[in-house]
DNA sequence: CATCATTGACTGAATGTTCAGTCTAGAAAC
DNA sequence: GTTTCTAGACTGAACATTCAGTCAATGATG
């Protein structure tokens, strides 16, 4: 595993070699697609011969798979990372519907809807990777439903049952990742997220001023 | 077009040809996902040679592309027809969260969950499949925001913003629909249907019974 | 010098597309 | 009514291309 080295932040050549390719591959899936992802693509990218891909990930599938995991593990930990230094629960929900509806001012990979159509579509059919999809998923809910208990017991937030808004949101969120995905004219990042933000503060009875509403305070005038 | 030809229900053979390889199309597409399809698969399930394929559609391409074409429009002229059948505008709510959500007794191409994972991250990519997939996302909008207006007039529903509801629930149709087609242990058909409309009903202010929880009537006693 | 990283050249398999021509049914000509 | 002609449906075989994966050789590095 290169958990526990990364962890530490210690990367060997070897694995920051790895993790070169990996991100490359995010970056070539966004932009062709999956399907259309060759190997000589990201080996170009990561400035590479395509021999030395297969020489890192044996086969061409394991790359790609690999490249799946290394993004939702990017993905969670950053959530994780964000949670933690926000005060309340609703910031924190606040949190979550930002990251899955507005764009990130740097270009990480997982700012790219695109990916996860991709992924999407692939875990219907890939066995692993469609455990994978299903584990992260709990995780996100288990995530979201015990923002709202903890945000109950404060009396932050109405009594509601945690576990079907925790459903309720994010198939809300997946559902607005695609629109957004898909640059419909009527439903785009900040629409869908005040739309889902409404909904919320709605469901969980606290009021919302909307001061998020473009990254990083409200730019009205 | 063949629009006047299938609207009179008379069909040329060349036009029942089409027909037979679009839904072989969409069948094999549902099962080895869009990339995987080749022609030879299509070909082989309509009973022809795959040269036959390209003689009809010019290109593999094409013949993909109409395909999900075909989809939306067989999918969206059902929906229509069953609107048109049901009295009360929160029985064609519910008929249009049913047809997301729950599996058909009919083994119509469009119960396959996992074609729509497959056309949505083709639209990302293909312009013109994203021109299809945003029109028809509007169309489905309106379809819906107009039955909330209708049914606000009848004194059915509450005053809510009917754009707004309308972008919400069909996000959320559309999120719901991801978690079934990965066959999420906690998110399966009922218990997403069950959540969507107990959210309908409150958003909406009408009573639900949940009489519909399996096809065709309550069978609980 | 021994191990690991790296590469260019190559191969084999898969598969979209072309092409030259066959077959059938029906119209036209006689 | 028989023959001829034609057009469109259809096919098998060949073609061209794309690409994942192999391999032997070379360079770096400790």
């Amino acid at each position: 595993m290169t958990d526990t080295a990364e962890a530490a932040g210690v990367l060997g050549t070897a694995d920051q070699r790895r993790e070169q390719m990996l991100r490359a591959a995010l970056e070539v899936i966004a932009e062709r697609g999956y399907a259309d992802t060759r190997i000589a693509d990201v080996a170009e990218r990561t400035g590479i011969s395509p021999a030395l891909v297969i020489y890192y990930f044996k086969t061409k599938d394991q790359l790609l798979t690999e490249a799946i995991r290394y993004l939702e593990n990017v993905w969670y930990a950053d959530g994780q990372r964000r949670m933690a230094e926000l005060p309340t629960d609703a910031a924190r929900i606040e949190e979550i519907v930002a990251m899955s509806c507005l764009p990130e001012a740097d270009a990480e990979p997982r700012s790219s809807w695109t990916l996860w159509l991709d992924f999407w579509a692939l875990a219907a059919r890939n066995p692993g990777v469609g455990a994978l999809r299903r584990k992260d998923d709990e995780r996100w809910r288990e995530l979201i439903s015990s923002l709202v208990v903890s945000g109950q017991k404060t009396g932050e937030f109405r009594e509601v049952d945690p576990d079907s808004f925790a459903i309720l949101l994010s198939a809300l969120l997946d559902g607005l990742a695609v629109q957004i995905a898909l640059d419909d004219p009527v439903v785009g990042s900040e629409r869908a997220f005040e739309v889902c933000m409404r909904f919320i503060a709605d469901q969980l009875g606290f009021t919302w001023d909307g001061s998020r509403g473009r990254r990083g305070g409200r730019s009205s005038g």
